[in-house]
RNA sequence: CGGGGUGUAGCGCAGCCUGGUAGCGCAACUGCUUUGGGAGCAGUGGGUCGGGGGUUCGAAUCCCUCCACCCCGACCA
């Protein structure tokens, strides 16, 4: 491709509601343009890359033997009423009419289609297990849209559905789509972790998600260094802390604080460590309780976990905080002066707190603080639990190794549905024993559009995007310094450029009458990952310049044989 | 849905308070010069000032209303 044939449409200023580098950097380089919030036009240079990363996801699948097909985007609301998601689904339902008045949907997910498809087509077990998969354009009405097409409301996604004669072949299923996964994203050139996700109320089902590291991410997430664990830090076990509590060695201190409202505050006032500092937070009580608020204790330099919060019986749900009032009329104090000793209601304690010994916390009278506070001698040791959220150091919930932290964005989701919409839906085959058997599903999921922004987010500098080779839009650009002049330089690029085509390299040749510092901001900018610097000086001496996108310093290839010695940088 | 903000040339913005025939930078177009890191000079084109209504001799500017977009929160997981 020649740049004056292909529209490149870069901008040099930033567009101002661009808030995280993969959008602007989107933008600038003219990959995607904005129709309306959370929806987007994809350019030539962006849908190149799109259709990359789309391929590398068809390729692993069609070589796992799943079979790609494509659904309708528009879907009777008949089939989400029948599985209760008509209601169920939420505002994200974009519920369309057409002129008769009929109601249908634009598929945000497509489990009740898939579901009545198989019920019509699947009969027997010999037919099981088999697994189906689209990647296909799904809507949903994102109550706010952000970050470009990383949390769009119109999206690419690729959406497959696995169907079983039972759970242990769901399962099978289930954990070669983790291995088929995370040879997507490793061929895409992500670092990514695979992360346990909740569970939840559906219960007993596996779930991982899968995670692009990158610093903008919006999910935080807990690996261990030594071994595989890796969950949402709001859902990993914060373990107990081993070994016995440090015996009591200070006195109990009752200290006048009027200033410190706050840990922050007692820890500059007083000096004192804030991991011997526990802090106290009032809840409403679940009504069996009967108490109206309990007191959740975690130290001064924790972060109370809700969920894990909210999952406790003397917690009422949901999580409600309780006001300043409620909490001098409970305890008689103010929310800068709570603590466990004297405390007029219910207490939990986090289990790092049931450890801790010689701290400071909230007398329970206002501008009142205790020092050397010490379970058992000075107050009885309320019921434990894990509260908190876990922090970087602590160690894995498994046993290996500690705890790191890094921030995540979600790009890919695999789900053992079990029988939620084959019992719902009636999607049953016939067994070996001649019985009816209701089908356990798998769903997978990978946001394809995301994974460009997610890939942008991880690899980018100050000039532009940085493309992984997988997923760049072209391999190599090639930039004629002054060609229009000479034509040596002329020569030289098109002659290359035919070579590396014919060699099947994605070459974009700079063939634009403009000055040398826009061919490279631009490329800079697009990210292509190699690029290669025609010039007499060069040619003089028998070379090209050469430089990856990464490097810092340019490099000579001889003009002799020039064509495999960048084969074999592409790698 | 609640709170806040912004809509003026393709992009970024000023003008609005205090009403008087719409401006700057970048981009675009033409010509000449220039060509190893976003060129220089000269010239040109481009605006329903988000829409509608009102006040006024006169509205980008004041008032009412609608819409769109952005940010924070709530919701969702």
């Amino acid at each position: 491709m020649k740049t004056s044939k292909f529209h490149i449409m870069t901008t040099r200023e930033t567009p101002a509601d661009a808030e995280i580098a993969s959008h602007q950097l989107m933008l600038r380089s003219g990959m995607i343009r904005k129709l309306t919030a959370g929806i987007y036009s994809w350019s030539p240079l962006g849908w190149r890359v799109l259709k990359k990363v789309e391929q590398i996801v068809r390729e692993e699948m069609d070589r796992a033997g799943y079979l790609e097909m494509l659904m309708p985007a528009v879907q009777p609301a008949e089939l989400w009423k029948e599985t209760g998601r008509w209601e169920d689904f939420g505002g994200q339902l974009l519920k369309i009419l057409d002129r008769a008045g009929r109601e249908y949907v634009f598929g945000p997910t497509h489990e009740e289609v898939i579901t009545d498809l198989a019920r019509n087509e699947l009969r027997s077990y010999k037919q099981l297990p088999v697994t189906f998969y689209q990647i296909q354009t799904k809507f949903r009405d994102e109550i706010r849209p952000r970050f470009g097409v990383m949390r769009a409301r119109e999206f690419l996604m690729k959406d497959a559905y696995s169907f079983h004669i039972d759970e242990a072949s769901l399962d099978q299923t289930y954990w070669e789509m983790y291995e088929v996964y995370s040879r997507i994203f490793e061929r895409a050139g992500l670092m990514f972790r695979a992360v346990r996700a909740d569970s939840g109320a559906i219960g007993g089902s596996q779930s991982h998600e899968f995670h692009v590291l990158a610093e903008s991410g919006e999910d935080l997430i807990a690996f261990s260094t030594d071994s595989e664990f890796a969950a949402n830090v709001e859902l990993a076990e914060a373990v107990a802390p081993a070994g016995a509590t440090p015996p009591a060695k200070e006195d109990l201190l009752l200290v006048d604080t009027p200033d410190a409202h706050t840990i922050n505050d007692l820890v500059e006032q007083f000096g004192l460590p804030v991991e011997k500092t526990v802090k106290t937070l009032i809840v409403e009580a679940a009504e069996e309780s009967g108490s109206g608020f309990v007191a959740l204790l975690v130290r001064g330099d924790h972060v109370l976990n809700e969920f894990k919060a909210a999952r406790l019986p003397q917690v009422a749900t949901p999580i409600r905080f309780a006001t300043e009032d409620e909490i001098h009329a409970a305890t008689g104090a103010g929310p800068g002066s709570l603590g466990p000793v004297g405390l007029k209601i219910p207490a939990v304690v986090d289990r790092t707190v049931a450890a801790m010994s010689d701290f400071a916390a909230g007398a329970n009278q206002d501008g009142k603080h205790y020092f050397g506070v010490n379970w058992g001698r000075d107050t009885e040791l309320p019921e434990q639990a894990d509260l908190r959220n876990v922090t970087e150091g602590d160690p894995s919930p498994d046993g290996e190794g500690t705890l790191q932290l890094a921030r995540g964005i979600e790009v890919g989701h695999i789900f053992q549905l079990g029988t939620k919409y084959s019992e719902s839906m009636n999607a049953v085959v016939l067994g070996e024993d001649g019985k009816s058997h209701v089908m356990p599903m798998g769903c997978y999921g990978i946001g394809v559009s995301r994974i460009v922004a997610a890939a942008i987010e991880q690899n980018h500098d100050e000039k532009g995007i940085c493309w992984p080779d997988p997923i760049a839009p072209f391999q190599v650009a090639i930039l004629p310094m002054n060609a229009r002049k000479s034509h040596r330089v002329r020569e030289a690029a098109e002659l290359l450029y035919a070579d590396l085509q014919a060699a099947g390299v994605e070459v974009l040749l700079d063939d634009r009458n403009v000055r040398p510092g826009v061919m490279f901001n631009d490329m800079e900018l697009i990210g292509i990952p190699h690029r290669v610097v025609i010039g007499e000086r060069g040619l003089d001496e028998g070379v090209l310049e050469y430089r990856k996108r990464t490097d810092t310093e340019n490099g000579e290839i001889p003009l002799e044989g020039a064509v495999e010695a960048l084969l074999e940088r592409l790698g």
